[in-house]
DNA sequence: TTGTATGCGTTATCAA
DNA sequence: TTGATAACGCATACAA
């Protein structure tokens, strides 16, 4: 047991105790060939009698190269969306015995910036990232020297890399066709800044498949600026308290969704309003409430086998992109 | 521009292109004080010419002790109360100029004991831990040597350590007195498997005012054993189909509330028995769920603070105990 | 104000 | 099967 101010233990160490070399010391305790039995006995004696217990630091440094280390960079942690990124990521990384460093930049591009350097102090053997709109060609000289910088969510702007994305037109015209079937042409669709790359995406689909329906004019059924629940809360309730409320409203991601549900609940006859929202939550069951959902889960662990296979940085960069799956939950129609 | 295959620059690099010793580089890029303008500029400007970006491996293993990496042992990152803890642990590493590494063990005592080790390979700084029901002796050296151990939301057995949690038997208390003063008597308790410590606390607590309130035998209002939501959905739904139903269900944390809810809409008359959540969740407002409402943030914060300041081993371990606030929506029955 | 020398705890090379 | 010795890249007494 080591003691306080005593210094831990040392392969070295180890090594003297069992009267062998450090170098066998090693090969023993990394589970190398080549060891007399005997030998290998009497290092693990030492070994525990010492309580060593290796030093990843130093291994890492001498090793050269990469440390056995992730990095991730998301937008909030505490955010679900992200955690279940962060929880994909994490399998994958066990997987190849790395450890996860996990950061938040609170969508902040110079934030985002700062924690890319120091996760490439650290060595990391790959970088997960869901960017903010800052630019990243800054990152195209460490992807060149080999380090695996993988963008999820949304891709990076001024670089080209390895990416994993959803379907998001995919899914915002399952959504729309579905409000649609079920009779609805004045479909609001509200969302968050248009500077976030998912809502310009969704936002295009909308537009098209309502123009495809020949709604010509649906740019004024678009909202934007939502960033939190209660800012779309606000929003869906001036549409609905405007000249022309919408028989159903698109909402572009769960917050939006949260916050347009209070806003229905508030006014009278708000649950004859249908809505449908981009993102699955949990409860949506009973609130009744049709998403679109994908898995996030999975979209993490493919971030992260992508900035964990050893790849040549001279082969193109790849796109992946998921699925998105339309769960109806009644008619489109919420049934409280 | 470092490229593949090529070594990445390194302070010697830098130190020889400026033409000053290692040292001297070393002062300028860690801004120590005593090197004259021209040299800093000089270093600064070599350093820039060739990318170089410092590697906080070697400086960790150089600088000796520990390294600036902070580690958390969740029971599963996705887990949004884990996700929550893992959030206000960060903020505190970001103060602390560390890194946060985060590993789930899924409850899994002997994952926990692996993931431990492997920290502690890593040299952290310090180690946040929401321990399992497994044994936890076998950290009293590492701690005697001065890594910081904090537990969150249950403490450890078989060690004395710093921990933190919450005052689960005043939220209880006033969960149950919340439901008394509407005027319900035959309260249901349903919970998780009582190995969990959470539970057996919480269970506790609720036979204690029960007793108080006269009612002498609420042993038999308890129900176990609901790990997930779908298991607390059948409990409840057995509790509402049996010879004596409740008229108002207690639930012990947020998979249980999620699961009563369901068991309450799937039967007449579900929206006439209140409900009480241990835990807050998102949209209970909307669902009218009084709640037992506590800072997970606020508790990861905490005990990250505990994790990186510097302590005396002989010190007796502190408990740090946060308080519950009782959310009413509705008289505790639920408005839907 | 600047530099020299040594150490951190491993891994890896190459020889014995 | 084993070992001596040199990296790995930086920090830090100590000197100049």
């Amino acid at each position: 047991m080591a003691v306080q101010g005593t210094r831990r233990p040392t392969l070295a160490g180890v090594a003297e105790r069992a009267g062998v070399s450090l170098k066998t010391a090693s090969r023993v305790l990394n589970g190398e060939p080549n060891v007399a039995e005997a030998t290998r006995e009497r290092v693990r004696e030492a070994a525990t009698a010492l309580g060593f217990r290796r030093n990843a630091v130093a291994a890492d440094l001498a090793r050269g190269g990469a440390s056995r280390l992730l990095g991730f960079i998301s937008g909030d942690i505490a955010n679900p969306f992200y955690s279940a990124l962060a929880s994909g990521i994490e399998r994958v990384a066990r997987d190849n015995d790395l450890q996860l460093i996990t950061t938040s930049c609170d969508e902040d591009p110079e934030r985002e910036r700062l924690l890319t350097e120091e996760l490439l102090e650290r060595r990391v053997g790959g970088l997960v990232v869901t960017p903010t709109t800052g630019d990243h060609a800054r990152l195209a000289g460490e992807l060149a020297a080999g380090t695996p910088v993988v963008f999820v969510d949304r891709p990076a702007s001024g670089l080209e890399a390895d990416t994993v994305v959803i379907d998001n037109r995919g899914g915002i015209r399952a959504a729309v066709r579905h409000l649609s079937y079920h009779g609805h042409r004045k479909i609001a669709f509200v969302g968050d800044n248009p500077e976030v790359w998912t809502f310009r995406e969704r936002r295009a689909a909308f537009l098209d498949v309502m123009d495809e329906l020949g709604n010509r004019d649906a740019q004024r059924w678009v909202r934007s600026g939502a960033h939190d629940a209660r800012e779309a809360r606000s929003l869906v309730a001036g549409l609905l308290d405007g000249p022309e409320p919408p028989t159903a409203v698109l909402a572009e991601n769960n917050r939006v969704t949260a916050g347009a549900l209070r806003a229905l609940a508030d006014v009278a006859g708000g649950e004859r309003i249908a809505l449908v929202g981009f993102d699955d939550f949990d409860l949506a069951d009973l609130l009744g409430v049709t998403v679109v959902s994908y898995d996030a889960v999975e979209m993490g662990r493919r971030a992260a086998e992508l900035a964990t296979s050893r790849y040549d940085p001279a082969t193109p960069p790849r796109t992946v992109t998921l699925e998105t799956r339309l769960i109806p939950r009644g008619t489109g129609e919420r049934r409280l």
